[in-house]
DNA sequence: GCACGTCGTTTACAGTTGTCAACGACAAAG
DNA sequence: CTTTGTCGTTGACAACTGTAAACGACGTGC
């Protein structure tokens, strides 16, 4: 299972209709429609068109179930989330991921077997970390002088 | 300083042009020009209508220096950052955050600096951390039955 | 004072996203 | 066989994005 390529730009109506057909497995396009309709204050029909537009995507595949069709997704939920999460940390500037790192860490609910897994690789990853990452939020060599990013990578 | 606050939506191409200003720490419309012209084959006028629109959301300030425009941002970028990653989580499913923070963990360079402190964040969290986070992909109570994201928290 | 750069602003336009209503196919009901 | 649902597909449209040319203001040099 491709797990880190590029994937296809994923909407968040998109990521709405993707949660609940992952976590369901596989889905009807009636069963989503139920779910989300819970939650979102949307019509079947653009429920429907997200559908759509997820199949054309190669998001889901859909197989034929008598009168209706089931959807299924073709890429996994953790390559979705590591793939946009990766895109959106290439916004960031390097020297300041780890900050947002700590951020999120601190902000979200983390169950103990993430936290203990968590600990795990950052123990893993110390020994050959560097003292210091390179901004690159500047083209071209003048980062030495005129990056300010350095006072956030000690402070 | 806000800081979780929600952020005005900042799109991949000003993300681009916000770095440059955030890293100078203020910028004049030519710097950003120049800059910016080294890593993106943009013209000049596609820079001017970015950094247009990041004033009129707000995000940056003008203040006249003679002749041209000193542009300064009204958030900070590590506001901006934690505004961001957190919508991005709040697109995950609740029980599989930790794992892709540990996929970024691996992945990204991090110093060693940046790694005690997320070492320390997380020591500080796992007294009160829950054996489990709950699912909230489906709407309604029907998580128990049909989930199938419990899989993903411990593997 | 007039032409010329330099700047920011306005306008433009195609592509993507959010949201729907309407349409056409086809199976179930009568 | 016709009616009625139920489904997926098409068409629509406004808002937002990526990209850029053209325009108008204003200070500078001759």
């Amino acid at each position: 299972m491709n797990d880190t390529d590029t994937i296809e730009e994923i909407t968040p109506a998109e990521w709405e209709v993707m949660r609940i057909i992952w976590t369901l497995g596989q889905a009807s396009a009636h069963q989503v429609i139920d779910l989300l309709q819970q939650k979102r204050d949307w019509s079947d029909s653009t429920i429907k068109t997200l559908l759509g537009r997820l199949v054309k995507k190669g998001l889901l595949e859909t197989s034929k179930d008598g009168r209706s069709f089931i959807y299924k997704p073709l890429i996994s939920e953790t390559a979705a989330m590591n793939g946009t999460a990766s895109q959106l940390f290439s916004h960031l500037c390097a020297m300041k991921r780890g900050k947002t790192l700590v951020e999120l860490i601190e902000t979200l609910p983390l169950s103990r077997g993430d936290i203990e897994k968590l600990q795990a690789a950052l123990a893993k990853k110390l020994p050959d970390a560097p003292e210091m990452v390179d901004c690159d939020c500047l083209p071209g060599g003048m980062q030495e002088a005129d990056c300010n990013c350095k006072e956030d990578q000690h402070d």
